[in-house]
DNA sequence: GATGATTTGTACGTATGTATA
DNA sequence: ATATACATACGTACAAATCAT
């Protein structure tokens, strides 16, 4: 990422810091589900600190929207309606949209090659249909279209909302199905950036992030919207 | 705004966050301009209250991006770098350029009337030269795009990022031939949303936010990106 | 509706790490 | 290079508000 990491928070040095990053992961992972109360002495018991540096890893988590506060009520982890889920979906298409755009523009030839190179990477994990393993490439490839877009703002902005929306993308590529088509996406997507299309490219690109959240809705129950 | 603010946390029932908008005025308005340094123990007892919530309002700040934390060194405000400015500014721009996009779709007729006699109010203000009134009128335009998106989320994300800037965009009317200009370009911009075609409405609004910056990035010395 | 238990919000003291002499 | 000074990071205690009884 950058210098200045996404929450603005110095990495972690500070005990305030490994906490934040260890409920992250746990919100992320689906360890702490969406709607459950955390309780802040609990959460100091678990990691032996006391509620001091739990209340600033709290505070950093509400204001990256992984959890909401309510003053003297108690936090808990973030519940989205679907109606507002579908707004990060769509915020978050736009956003990958523009960083692809701004990327076919001014990546380096390192960086268009290493991009190719992760994308190929990619199609020998789709034979296997590993599903695992191809979430954690397709998050690579996308996370290094962010940096190619030469926009440190941006980027940060892009991660902090993949992270936002981590705990409602488990799932994602259930079925290979939508595993390969994820995989030819991508594949057109790279087309037009090394054709220097941007403006095809991001709208390749949108429409790449809507369909996958549009899947996600319909797994989930809910409505993502502009499906 | 929305029901759950910017920040994620809810309006002003704690110390702290009275304190965070407390400062976060001060720094917006210029009163503590960048690279100043804060320091917990005066700002406590300039607001009559302990370490503690001032330590949380430090915090909050330093995640909207207005102040910057060194774990044991201290806070101060936010000093951008030209370079790292630019990017902000370029970011600011392609997310207006976003909302005016969807509202192009998606605003009520209401909405759309509000607009137009927003923008007819600031047309008498340009008359007068009243830089500061226009200043507002012109927050508030914006500002009735952003929620016209009808993405609340992208709605907050713009309002943030314009709050980031503001400590960099005072005098940005120098001249009431950026006044006048300005006013032009939202003329135009209108025009576009009332025939109904947002991708062109979108490439005035980037080309007005890119204008904007530069004029500024000149006024600033520095070299805003894009310009 | 009032009272008590629980949890958060605030205050303050100590420890630790950074910068300076 | 060592030591001193200083501000922050953390821990603990108290106060206040919310929720349950």
């Amino acid at each position: 990422m950058n210098q200045e990491s996404a929450s603005g928070v110095p990495p972690g040095v500070t005990l305030a810091e490994t906490i934040r990053v260890g409920l992250a992961d746990e919100i992320t992972s689906g360890a702490l589900a969406p709607g459950t109360e955390i309780d802040e002495q609990a959460v100091a018991r678990r990691f032996g600190a006391s509620r001091t540096p739990v209340r600033e890893a709290l505070r950093a988590l509400a204001s990256s929207g992984l959890v909401v506060l309510s003053p003297r009520r108690g936090v808990r982890v973030a519940a989205l309606t679907s109606n507002r889920l579908g707004e990060l979906f769509e915020l978050m298409a736009e956003t990958e949209a523009l960083c692809i755009r701004l990327a076919t523009y001014r990546m380096t030839a390192v960086e268009r090659v290493a991009l190719q190179m992760l994308h190929q990477q990619s199609a020998r994990t789709v034979e296997l249909d590993d599903i695992d393993r191809y979430d954690q490439q397709n998050i690579d490839f996308h996370t290094a279209i962010y940096h190619a877009s030469h926009n440190s703002v941006l980027a940060d902005h892009a991660v902090a909302l993949r992270l936002r929306l981590a705990p409602f993308r488990r799932a994602q590529f259930r079925g290979e199905l939508r595993l390969r088509q994820s995989h030819a996406e991508h594949e057109a997507i790279i087309a037009q950036v090394l054709q220097g299309d941007g403006e095809a490219a991001g709208r390749l690109m949108r429409a790449h992030m809507l369909t996958a959240s549009a899947a996600l809705a319909a797994y989930l129950g809910g409505s993502g919207r502009g499906a």
